[in-house]
DNA sequence: AAGTGGTCTAGACCACAGC
DNA sequence: CTGTGGTCTAGACCACTTC
């Protein structure tokens, strides 16, 4: 078997003054870079862990940080496999659109209607305590892979009402607060990305588990000097590469 | 004590079908927001963990979780302590400009010269192998923290040379290498942002362990056509959260 | 020296995928 | 059913900070 070559005794372990995760998280780099190929299928943590003469949750230490820089992918009962090269994905169109707009390549997946958000969310919407509020669910498909699942929350009175209210099916419903959107004028749109962990919905709907690392890209829309929607966009963090500007950038990891 | 509010018996972790450190993550997440103030330092993590009677190891996964998410701040020999909301730092200047421009907040901290830089870089440069490139190491400070390092390569034939390489002194280095570049032309700049565990020297630089999550900025500046220099900026993920747009945004935490 | 979080071990059982 | 990764335990020792 190819990973053979990852064998015992090649390196000393025991005499490294930092942390052994740590030194094998090195070694299994190096390996994967000049060892596997990409979808490759590692062998399996009891074996790599008695391979290396270390407890399998030292092993499970290392493969986590790999799987935290993208450089693995670990499924239950499948497996741990070479991930391919994260995936760029664009955030931020030098065009100012609102969401839902032509050339975006998010899917409405279902709008709903609240008074209840986020504390944080309805700062940033500047909604008072109880202020009607659509929720509409979106998802992000890139390369055939789901990489960000969205909640986007608009205002209610921003939005012409009545059209919207009449819609029973969420995901007509969705479509129909999106296009009721276009409407408005956008005066501009601020961001910020922050680390976090997927909630439940978001990590099935990202196929990954819960408390995965996620990027949250929060958008405020501002139309006529108020805040009008508010999209929190989370996307997998092992998979994805989020770009600014005018095209799409090289790869580049964080080693 | 305050944290005897955190009772025992008062939630049932046995009955759940999901984690049990899930669960103890939603329960101290809400305890935090309840019981405890910013800067509190809370009950070690034995006392934590024979409290809600699981194992150390699994009252670890829990706290870890929260210090991703930047509710916590563990420290070796200290203690833990709920940390303060992540401080916005601004990524995006509408405005254009070359790094060390008036008004950036970066300290340069040593320049040097190399013929051998990551190979992921190189290419972002559009670099010959072996061809000569200044590195500048710098700093950002933002409210008296440290909260990104940053390694700035500047390919050395598209600065004037002469001036540079003649100083000896890194800092002093650093200096002028970035006063070079200000007399460039700059076309444009292109961004993207990924997660990364912080390398040794990062990781002292940021006041962290090595490994620690940090969000990875890298920008390529391009001048007359062609790729000047490229930054990689290294954000401590657990108290950043990066801004991009006209004004700092409102706090707002990932659940 | 005492107390903290960080690392490590050697087991066990569970949840899930695939045959 | 078997094999995989995911969770959990009850200990041990280490590195670091503070007194």
């Amino acid at each position: 078997m190819r990973a053979a070559a990852m064998g015992v005794g090649t390196t000393q372990l025991e005499t490294a003054p930092e942390p052994k995760y740590w030194h094998l998280k090195t070694v299994l780099s190096d390996a994967l870079d000049t060892e596997f190929a990409v979808g490759e299928v590692l062998p399996n943590e009891r074996d790599l862990a008695a391979r290396f003469g270390v407890a399998r949750a030292t092993l499970r230490q290392a493969l986590e940080q790999l799987e935290l820089e993208g450089r693995l992918q670990r499924r239950r009962g499948v497996g741990t496999t070479v991930a391919p090269p994260r995936v760029g994905v664009a955030v931020d169109p030098t065009r100012h659109t609102w969401p839902g707009a032509a050339g975006d390549d998010w899917q409405p997946v279902a709008a709903s209607e609240s008074d209840t958000v986020p504390a944080a969310v309805a700062r940033l919407l500047e909604t008072a305590p109880a202020e009607a509020v659509h929720i509409v669910r979106r998802s992000r498909v890139s390369a055939g892979r789901p990489v960000a699942a969205e909640l986007l929350y608009v205002r209610a009175d921003a939005v012409p009402g009545c059209a919207v209210a009449a819609v029973t099916d969420p995901a007509a419903r969705a479509r129909a607060v999106l296009h009721a959107l276009q409407e408005l004028d956008l005066d501009g749109q601020e961001r910020t990305v922050e680390l976090g962990s997927a909630r439940a919905e978001d990590a099935k709907q990202l196929d990954r588990l819960p408390g995965s690392p996620v990027l949250v890209v929060t958008t405020r829309y501002v139309s006529q000097g108020r805040a009008a929607a508010v999209a929190v966009s989370t996307y997998r963090a092992d998979t994805c590469r989020l770009t600014f500007g005018e095209r799409e950038a090289e790869p580049l990891l964080a080693g």
